[in-house]
RNA sequence: GCCGGAGUGGCGGAAUUGGUAGACGCAAGGGACUUAAAAUCCCUCGUCCCUAAAGGGCGUACCGGUUCGAGUCCGGUCUCCGGCACCA
């Protein structure tokens, strides 16, 4: 209780950290009466240390699950470990340790590295992905998945790396390159798990419109990574085969625009049209290089049949088997890309759409006298001037019964014809592909499937669950998936014949644990039941979901929340949660950058946080982390700005030290004192503190705006400490000034707080205190400056008291000496009265 | 290229619904205390003109518009950042 007069944050800061954590005061109560707040931060990888980007999100999330639980909430506030990755590996690799051993010993230290920052944890929760206790679930869905046809193995074109000799996630791509090795990544065709994500593709497009609580670029983000596309699919004949070519299309208003056929080189009908296999190969090779077009003329020609123009196919590097039916009609004149390749390979061009305001010019228009088809056949192109494609809007030209119709509406009626005369029928894609999560990687998740010899693909009873990750592997970081060579992982018998049988030995892309971690710490840690626990009718799960705050960075905007939204909905079919949706409001927080840029070792301008909270104390660290900028934004770091909230500390212990005795000796009876015997000057700091907890809490309500909150808090600081108490009176409001300060200090930097707390004679811990509330006619100021306007530049300000009526504002400030100076022989054709605020006096020349 | 977001003092940022631009903090300058320094405290601090004090002009990337009044709304331009990127 002796308050020391020097604030050294260090000793404060473990007192508390240690008197919290035996007082269980973070503990998770299950009270389903209570009105629930489920507050969660993504959880870190464990790489080894914490760094700024995860004092911050941390710090903010921590101040979400404070702030909740003092205005009455019961909170689920957890942390964890996203566990499983190739980090591990690597540091299995080059220091000869094995990643679980590694991951561990990171998880320790940085778990006393994130109770150093004193955030408010049930460590009772704790997760740890890469536990057979937790992967065991995520081989349990995996079957569920696989029962449901939701989980299935195909072969495609995935990311590789030839030097790590494993499979790439597109966001481990950088520019085409590795990013660990920097080797060049190349696209090769393996057979894979996939997950269906596809299968939901509407829906989570659909829903994106409930996701109020998140930020609107994310949820863009979210729906242009889905891309839907409304358009036709179309069937051409080939000329002398009995077989169609189907394309896919957004722009039905072209069809009559076709010069060429384009198709993928994996599409099956290339080996059946291009005899040149050498050739065919040549083209493959290149699939997929954005730097340069290459097509191959296949000999065939099919029939465009909206018009009978004889069309070549071409075999084409830029046309995706993975979007739409892998071939496509080519409209050089409407597509740019069409438009490149027609002067590559000297294709004729054909306009179909004019621009409205050019539709006199007679260029354009003549068309439709001539036979398509020779024109085609020689090479006389419709436009041979245009130097681009035109993919706008217009007037449809040369197109026969449509000629003349704008292209919108032209749109419908093609499709409409093509559904009437059976050549098509309206089709939607989507750009979202199937979420490939195979990994030849060791550290991850084993899939639970069998490759039995007799009986095929078989998956591990769910009695047989986890399949348990081996320890005795040889890491090299070359050659093939780690766990091929391990006989012992590799070979079992059949469950279905008891034959020969081998195990899957890719393992699962980590996305795949963080994609339904949420659901997991709901219930207690241990090896739990998961199935039986969710199906309860009394399960924790259904008073817990969803999350109501989900803080983390913004680069998980599609992936990791994408996924989560995926899982979420397959956990809902399954009938194991009722929510479809996992997170009901979503705060992106920005960047930490310094000198201008993201941190980085490479760059050098990295601030360890073990250093800053060394020197300057949790508190401070948190506070200016706050402090510096709103959550979303990017936060530009300044040691500098460090000090600053350091000092301002350090004033507000030494306005605390300078009074304790007084403070603590008066008893708390502030509820009852009487507001008519207060001084001036006092009344002054109560109505400023009644301010504060208005501004204060507003400011946390909208949108976590934590910055202005705590400058809030400075300027009732400031004031305080100008503020000498002389009668009893007085002393109470400030008492109840500084007490208020430290309630609404508290879940920005909580050891200070509850030391002062303590320190001015009260119980601790201050967070069982409730959040204070405003007296709205305490706040109110009495007197306003009213700002007096001549054509709307400020020309005096005056103080009124509040409420004076309109005409009497009026009269006042045309009143006022320097006002009819300037208004003198001028007439006023106006004045505007705003309340409270200000008055506009119009004035002619 | 397409889709977003943002441009405010020397700096980080305020200004919540169209109503006093620059809260709060940092830096800088001046002063007090000190033998001295650090720490602390007090004052100044967008810019230009002018003044003895006062006043006044300009100012929220740039150009234009709406309005009694625009950082805020509308149209156009420029710059920076982020996402997607041969998706037919």
């Amino acid at each position: 209780m002796v308050l020391e007069e020097r604030y050294s944050p260090q000793k404060v800061e473990l007192k508390w950290q240690k008197y919290w954590a035996d007082k269980q005061l973070n503990k998770t109560g299950f009270n389903p009466s209570q009105k629930k707040f489920y507050c969660l931060e993504m959880f870190p990888y464990p790489s080894g240390e914490i760094h700024m980007g995860h004092v911050r999100n941390y710090a903010i999330g921590d101040v979400v699950a404070r702030y909740k639980r003092m205005r009455g909430y019961n909170v689920l506030h957890p942390m964890g470990w996203d566990a499983f990755g190739l980090p591990a590996e690597n540091a299995a690799i080059k220091h000869g340790v094995h990643p679980s051993e590694w991951t561990y010993k990171n998880i320790e230290y940085m778990k006393k590295q994130l109770n150093r920052m004193g955030l408010s944890y049930d460590w009772e929760r704790e997760i740890t992905t890469c536990s057979p206790e937790y992967y065991k679930w995520n081989q349990w869905f995996f079957l569920r998945m696989f029962e449901k046809g939701l989980a299935y193995r195909k072969h495609s074109y995935v990311n590789w790396c030839p030097s790590c000799a494993t499979v790439l996630a597109n966001e481990q791509v950088i520019d085409e390159k590795c990013w660990r090795c920097d080797s060049t990544v190349t696209q090769k065709k393996l057979e894979q798990w996939f997950f269906r994500i596809t299968h939901y593709a509407e829906e989570l497009l659909r829903e994106c419109d409930e996701l109020r609580g998140w930020p609107e670029r994310v949820v863009l983000m979210q729906k242009n990574w889905i891309g839907k596309g409304e358009g036709v699919e179309v069937d051409f004949p080939i000329e002398g085969m009995d077989e169609q070519l189907k394309i896919f299309t957004t722009r039905p208003d072209t069809l009559f625009g076709v010069t060429f056929m384009c198709i993928a080189p994996e599409h099956p009908m290339a080996e059946k049209m291009v005899k040149d296999t050498n050739k065919l190969e040549a083209v493959k090779a290149q699939y997929g290089k954005e730097d340069e077009k290459i097509g191959l003329f296949t000999g065939s020609y099919t029939i465009n049949p909206l018009n009978g123009d004889r069309v070549p196919v071409y075999v084409a590097n830029f046309v995706l088997m993975e979007y739409g039916t892998g071939a496509i009609m080519s409209v050089p004149a409407h597509d740019q890309r069409d438009f490149e390749f027609a002067k590559k390979y000297d294709l004729p061009i054909k306009i179909v759409i004019v621009p409205e305001d050019r539709i006199q010019d007679t260029r354009y228009r003549i068309q439709d006298k001539k036979n398509h088809a020779s024109c085609i056949m020689n090479h006389e192109s419709f436009a041979p001037d245009i130097t681009e494609a035109y993919e706008d809007e217009g007037i449809i030209v040369n197109s026969g019964k449509f000629s003349g119709v704008k292209s919108d509406s032209a749109k419908k009626e093609i499709i409409q014809f093509i559904e009437e005369k059976r050549l098509g029928r309206g089709t939607i894609n989507y750009k979202l592909r199937d979420w490939g999560i195979s990994r030849q990687r060791y550290w991850g998740t084993p899939i639970p499937i069998l490759y039995c010899d007799k009986c095929g693909i078989v998956p591990v009873p769910e009695k047989d669950l986890p399949v348990i990750l081996p320890e005795d592997v040889r890491l090299t970081g070359k050659g093939v998936s780690p766990l091929l060579e391990s006989e012992a992982f590799l070979n079992t018998k059949c469950p279905k014949c008891s034959g020969r049988a081998r195990r899957e030995t890719d393992t699962m892309d980590t996305f795949v644990d963080s994609s339904w971690y949420f659901v997991r710490y709901c219930f207690k840690k241990g090896d739990i039941n998961l199935d039986s626990e969710l199906l309860s009718p009394q399960s924790e799960c259904k008073y817990w979901m969803p999350v109501d705050q989900y803080i983390g960075g913004v680069e998980h905007a599609v992936l990791h929340l994408l996924y989560s939204r995926f899982f979420t909905r397959v956990m809902r079919d399954l009938g194991l949660i009722s929510t479809g949706e996992p997170f009901q409001n979503l705060l992106t927080q920005g960047m930490v950058i310094k000198d201008g840029a993201k941190m980085s070792k490479s760059k050098g301008n990295v601030v360890d946080p073990h250093y800053l909270i060394e020197k300057y104390g949790a508190d401070t660290s948190r506070l200016f982390s706050l402090f510096a900028a709103p959550p979303e934004r990017d936060l530009e770091w300044s040691d500098k700005g460090v000090e600053g909230a350091y000092r301002f500390l350090h004033r507000l212990w030494g306005i605390v030290y300078k009074n304790r005795e007084a403070l603590s000796v008066m008893r708390n009876d502030i509820r009852g004192f009487d507001a008519s015997r207060i001084t001036d000057h006092a009344s002054l700091l109560l109505r400023k503190t009644h301010q504060t907890i208005k501004k204060v809490t507003t400011d946390i309500e909208r949108e976590y705006h934590f910055n202005t909150a705590i400058a809030g808090l400075m300027e009732l600081v400031n004031e305080i400490t100008s503020f000498e108490p002389e009668s009893d009176e007085d002393w109470k409001t400030f008492k109840f000034a500084i007490e208020r300060v430290l309630i609404l200090l508290s879940p920005f930097s909580p050891h200070i707080a509850e030391e002062l707390w303590e320190a001015i004679g009260n119980e601790p811990s201050i967070f069982e205190q409730q959040w204070p509330k405003w007296d709205e006619e305490i706040a109110r100021e009495e007197e306003i400056e009213l700002v007096i306007q001549i054509n709307g530049k400020l020309r005096s300000k005056i103080m009124i008291s509040q409420g004076t009526p309109d005409d009497e504002i009026e009269k006042m400030a045309l009143e006022q000496q320097k006002i009819k100076e300037i208004v003198g022989a001028k007439t006023i054709k106006k004045v505007i009265v705003v309340k409270g605020k200000l008055v506009n006096i119009v004035i002619g020349e």
